[in-house]
DNA sequence: CAATAAGTAACTGCAAGTGA
DNA sequence: TCACTTGCAGTTACTTATTG
């Protein structure tokens, strides 16, 4: 029996809807399109009623949910009873983080995790900082690194790793929109300045907040989805922009870049691990997350 | 009998096709 | 324009044959 299968079966069962479906087991919507017609030409029926618009069960394919989601707990409980055996952690875990995050902090908390569980197996997805949590919220990854959001969800935990400055950056080649007096802000100085900012997230927030606290609605130049493209575009000179500095440390561009002295600071930026607290449970995620200190 | 090489089957993602 | 399917080419996994 292949579980992925039934994986991508209990997925498009659970989103109807291929592409949100592939998404969450991590492959191309084409894999799920086949892996569906597979299972359903070994088991002779039709599972899904589906046109280019919808997708619904179909009344042997509700039956076969039932089987499904059994044979899977079985098969997970079965896995659980002979790790426990061994002693010995076997699986998966999904990391999601930045560009940045991977350089920072992922060989710190993977190499000794790595000899200690050499038969867990990690899945690495780099991408926006911005949507760590709510893929973590919606079961797309077991794991983030990321910022600690202001507002922690209930259903979430978090532990911190490090703390980093936000500051604010501009091209080291200097401008003539270029506050000349960051540590002594005024609105006159900043209402013109081009701004590159993210398109949501923490950082986002905080700026927003700055902006506000002077009585500035910021001119907006850009507004980019990950902080390496937010140091790319200031270093080309487009604009001045708000990064964890921590994204400086590991930064290519770094001698085309200064931090701009305003004040006042901006919050600082806790970067840690989240998880979904019931997904704690799982054996191989809490050995993880018991890597950190609390 | 184990290790390696060669051949084959299955799987995957991309890009294009299709129909609403 | 969107969402699912299909064709294609590249990659990976598996099976069989060969060698030491």
């Amino acid at each position: 029996m292949d579980y992925r299968l039934l994986n991508h079966f209990l997925a498009l069962a659970d989103h109807l809807h291929f592409g949100r479906a592939s998404d969450a087991c991590h492959v191309s919507p084409s894999t799920l399109s086949r892996s569906i017609r597979q299972l359903e030409e070994t088991l002779g029926v039709t599972l899904f009623e589906r046109d280019n618009r919808h997708v619904t069960l179909t009344r042997e394919g509700q039956l076969f949910h039932a089987y499904a989601r059994e044979t899977l707990e079985q098969w997970q409980a079965m896995q659980a009873t002979l790790m426990a055996e061994t002693r010995e952690l076997a699986g998966e875990i999904s990391i999601y983080c930045s560009v940045t995050a991977s350089y920072s902090f992922l060989y710190r908390l993977l190499s000794e995790f790595r000899q200690r569980h050499p038969r867990i197996e990690i899945k690495l997805h780099t991408g926006d900082p911005a949507d760590a949590i709510a893929r973590v919220q919606a079961e797309q990854e077991d794991i983030a690194i990321t910022a600690r959001p202001r507002n922690l969800p209930d259903a979430l935990a978090f532990k911190p790793l490090a703390t980093s400055p936000l500051v604010f950056i501009a091209p080291r080649d200097g401008a003539d929109w270029l506050p000349a007096t960051p540590e002594t802000p005024t609105p006159s100085q900043w209402k013109d300045v081009p701004m590159i900012l993210s398109e949501s997230g923490l950082s986002r927030d905080h700026a927003d907040t700055w902006f506000r606290a002077m009585g500035v609605s910021p001119r907006i130049y850009a507004q980019v989805a990950g902080n390496e493209a937010i140091v790319s575009m200031v270093g080309l000179g487009f604009g001045v922009g708000i990064v964890p500095r921590i994204v400086l440390d590991n930064s290519p561009l770094l001698d085309r870049i200064m931090i701009l002295p305003v004040k006042p600071e901006l919050p600082h930026y806790d970067v840690g691990l989240c998880v979904l607290k019931r997904r704690l449970k799982s054996a191989l995620i809490d050995a993880l997350w018991a890597q950190l200190p609390n």
